[in-house]
DNA sequence: TCAAAAGTGTTTAGATTACACCCATGT
DNA sequence: ACATGGGTGTAATCTAAACACTTTTGA
């Protein structure tokens, strides 16, 4: 964090803080990290990990900064949401903040509570608390940016295991868009397009025709796709 | 802007400026306003109009605001493209930017110099000079994100007159994505759609069966035709 | 034994793409 | 007369959507 001090300009300037909106994918439900403030304001409500900007990094470094020490996580996947900036968004004075949406695996999710922080926690993104700040708003937002990203991008991958199957997969898009998808069509469509591959499994792992494939994301096809669709 | 003064922080804080990409059709090619610098840094460099944030305003209404003060104009449509903070951008020291895209219609495109600059021109968006600060990277996010745009949002409509031709728009699209739409499949397209009203011409005006029929944008069709999509 | 979850295939409708001709205007 | 630009239609392909049955597992 910043040094404290006497910094003097000869403009008004703003706070500037980051915050991150970090998913993450349990097997059933897509989850949103919250952390518990242990400082005023809002001391004791849920809000996003973040803080301020420092001097020596962007905000996309101050984002995975305020990451790994508040929760010990780093990410690959890290996207800008949107830059927040109501006028009272914050009752210490004029802050302004950057928020940027990531993703972490299941298995990485061990998130322990840092340094500012009483408590950390995964919440349902369906069955959030009141939240701080105007992180409701930077919330919808950071959803509303994931759809988008999980149209246009794979991020989907991102979320799940390396290894995975489709119903865990299709679990995922019914939380991610609020909606039912045909199992059928959803199957086909993914395996249609060559994007996975399925793992070998050992004949004492193959219990059944009807027990789930497990696949795993063949990034050499997708981006093979990808160089098609730019093509046109 | 700010009044100068002495302004005091226990903690560093960036300066925040904001930046307008404003588009604008000629009927032939895709423009972007700049303003020729007339202060250092970058003096007498091509620009986006923009400035710094004040402290009675949130981000939108100062990129509004510097707008109108730097060219006199005013847009419905205003749209974020991201915040930019790599550590050198700005050489008077460290400083954040948040860039705001928008479009005007051409009727409205009797931009002038104002305050800070010298002087304020349109380019085609294909042939662009050498621009100041990081305002190459800001301009291919932005056109980036126009694209996004006119794939989800009627954008299209504000950049061309309320009443405009098929031709016209195509070369619209043309010069957005660098590419070619087949004539016929692009007029099938969106006469099917139902979002085009013809607009009556009289007996005079009708010339041929072979001149441009002039279009309106249905707003009610438009709005109808989402609603259908939302449901799905 | 019954409910729940997972594998599989076909058919239809809609959307997208490719492609050719005619007419009018202006040079 | 010829090149340019603009109006129109059809066939083929691809994509998306709807939809039913069988097997396994665990309660």
């Amino acid at each position: 964090m910043g040094e404290k001090g006497v910094y003097t300009y000869d403009y008004w300037r703003p706070a500037v803080t980051v915050d991150n909106v970090v998913f993450s994918f349990d097997g059933t439900h897509l989850n949103v990290l919250l952390i518990k403030r242990g400082n005023e304001p809002f001391k004791d409500c849920w809000a996003f990990p973040g803080g301020f900007l420092d001097e020596d990094e962007t905000l996309e470094e101050a984002a995975r900064r305020e990451l790994k020490e508040e929760t010990g996580l780093t990410t690959k996947y890290l996207n800008e949401v949107g830059a927040f900036s109501d006028l009272d968004r914050d009752p210490r004075g004029r802050t302004i903040t950057v928020a940027f949406a990531s993703v972490v695996q299941p298995n990485k999710t061990a998130a322990v509570a840092g340094d500012d922080a009483k408590d950390a926690r995964w919440f349902n993104i369906h069955e959030m608390p009141k939240l701080a700040f105007d992180h409701e708003k930077i919330c919808r937002m950071a959803l509303w940016k994931l759809r988008i990203a999980f149209i246009n991008t794979p991020v989907v991958f991102a979320l799940l295991n390396d290894i995975f199957t489709l119903p865990e997969m299709q679990r995922l898009y019914t939380d991610v868009f609020s909606r039912e998808f045909d199992r059928r069509n959803f199957q086909k469509k993914f395996l249609a397009s060559g994007i996975l591959t399925p793992v070998a499994q050992s004949d004492e792992e193959k219990k059944s025709p009807h027990s789930p494939i497990q696949y795993r994301f063949n990034e050499a096809s997708y981006a093979h796709l990808r160089e098609k669709m730019l093509r046109c």
